[in-house]
DNA sequence: CATATTTTTGCAACAGAGTTGCATTTTATT
DNA sequence: AATAAAATGCAACTCTGTTGCAAAAATATG
């Protein structure tokens, strides 16, 4: 994981890369989604935040760093939306977070599982395919 | 397809095995998700009733035939949620529905490819898997 | 068919999630 | 240190979904 000093390294380099301004805001967002080991939410940053942040600064934060290519969505049948940071080389509009995502119905924990690959999937002739995205839901080796 | 009154009968065919009573708020939506090519979600339904029924009548019917399996969730990466109706043998709390959800990027149309089936993904040591997802995105057929 | 019972509906009120405009503050540039 | 550019916080708003309850509709019973 490396030092707490090197994190803040890390992520201010990051954010540098993708040509953001280093704020307090993004950079204590960054920290968190780092120290996670699963997928957040909004609602889990306000309250990890201690409520330090407006708001609308985390939804804007959460929108600039899906934009910048720094964390991806994760789908979900519910109306939250979930989000991790990406691993791969992505950049502004253009993710290649080729992975499977699992929810663990146990913890209730939304991972990335980026060592398990995405089989090929034939359509029907006529479907052009872009993007697949897999969520596995059952239980966590953590829960098992 | 069949005649309008052979849908009507059907219908209330399908809503009197899963004992439900047969409204008029129970029938218009499902003739809609029938006629539908496509998922709906709560937005269509409203739009396309012209808003003769109340909103809370629309949610509590949507999750009434989620609870008896006659309508399916599918995941989005955004707060809308999408139902499709069942065509296995679903039932109350004992959903089917395996099988692959394409989101065409051009018309915006969400469809169940029936006939596509999902392949095996092999999880890493201690995962129990209880069910998969797929959502794959491209254009569709029509669009092409 | 008439009546009683059960279920569904519509309304009002509310809670939560997400968005927008704008003034103030912070960060980056010179 | 001064200036320009970008991000933040606040207020106000919209949109989505939920709950309690009385009225209406559907089903069950004789
Ligand atoms: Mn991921
Ligand atoms: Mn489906
Ligand atoms: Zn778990
Ligand atoms: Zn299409």
């Amino acid at each position: 994981m490396g030092t707490k000093q090197q994190i803040t390294e890390r992520i201010t380099a990051l954010l540098k890369d993708s040509k953001l301004s280093v704020t307090e805001t993004r950079v204590k967002i960054l920290e968190l989604f780092m120290k996670s080991n699963g997928a957040l939410e909004h609602s889990d940053i306000e309250t990890q935040t201690g409520q330090s942040f407006d708001r609308v600064t985390v939804y804007r934060t959460l929108q600039t760093f899906l934009d910048k290519g720094i964390i991806h969505k994760i789908p979900t049948t519910d109306t939250s939306v979930r989000y991790a940071v990406c691993k791969s080389e992505c950049t502004e509009h253009d993710h290649h977070d080729h992975h499977v995502h699992f929810k663990c119905e146990s913890c209730g924990n939304t991972t990335c599982l980026d060592e398990t690959n995405i089989p090929e999937i034939s359509l029907p002739k006529g479907y052009a395919m872009h993007n697949v995205e897999v969520v596995v839901s059952g239980v966590c080796k953590t829960c098992k």
